[in-house]
DNA sequence: TAACTGTATTAGCTATATTAGTACACTAAG
DNA sequence: CTTAGTGTACTAATATAGCTAATACAGTTA
């Protein structure tokens, strides 16, 4: 189910984020489930288990998984994991508006933006209901 | 008039970026004014020409002066200083506002970051007719 | 206690970033 | 054309950061 690509550019614990990540969005990681433990994923990739921690650490980070020691690493629910990618995107979002502001951007021009971005492309990959 | 601060942690030619660029938004470099050559600059820095040179490129890459071999290196005109600001900006605006779509973000959450941005702080540091 | 979980610390290796040495190419003036 | 200035390209040495692994520690469950 696991495997990495070691003749790949990027690093091992990024690989596996994208990985793990896919099968999140894909749904064959339902919330609530528990992830392999950092020890049985290392071996069956045959990597060392700090370099499964550290994925698992950096997808913390992101929400969209949550570690207890002793106990395991589980899919976050939906609701935290929506939250969680929204509030990001939506600070980002928030962070370039202001700073267009500041350079000069008039309201005019960043509502264009706005208007092209959901006109041109009306009926885009990702739907309003998605979980992502 | 350019001196550099040894134990930072940022590298030479960041520093030297930076000193600049402020020298260019105060006004004490006006636009069409030359640069020291690299090897002048580099002499009165204590430092290697082709730090100082690395630092006009990435300045150069910015659109806030040109060089030319054989003759020097020159603060850009206002216009062009302005425009390539500005576009940078645009482009990470555009950027950010596509991201948030594919994420979900509905065009009224959009308008709403957008509504906060230009009328919670309405007379804000920038003008319009700012250079930068 | 025993066998599992995640975490922290450390060290070695690799890749990248930074700086410098040197040679080249272009421009203007004599 | 020569000369003295300019920026640039190439190479190499060094410093810094990133990645992976080895090991020890701490929490949980039966």
């Amino acid at each position: 189910m696991y495997q990495l690509d070691p003749r790949s550019r990027a690093p091992l614990y990024q690989q596996l984020e994208e990985k793990i990540l896919q099968l999140i969005l894909a749904g064959a990681l339902r919330p609530g489930e528990i992830l392999p433990s950092v020890r049985v994923m290392a071996r069956e990739l045959g990597i060392n288990p700090n370099t499964v921690a550290k994925a698992y650490q950096d997808l913390e980070k992101g929400g969209l998984i949550h570690s207890v020691a002793g106990k395991g690493s589980f899919v976050s629910e939906p609701d935290t994991l929506h939250r969680q990618v929204e509030q990001s995107v939506l600070d980002r979002l928030r962070e370039a508006l202001q700073e267009g502001r500041r350079a000069g951007v008039s309201r005019e021009t960043a509502c264009r933006l706005l208007d092209e971005t959901y006109e041109i492309a009306p009926a885009g990959g990702a739907k309003e209901g998605d979980t992502l």
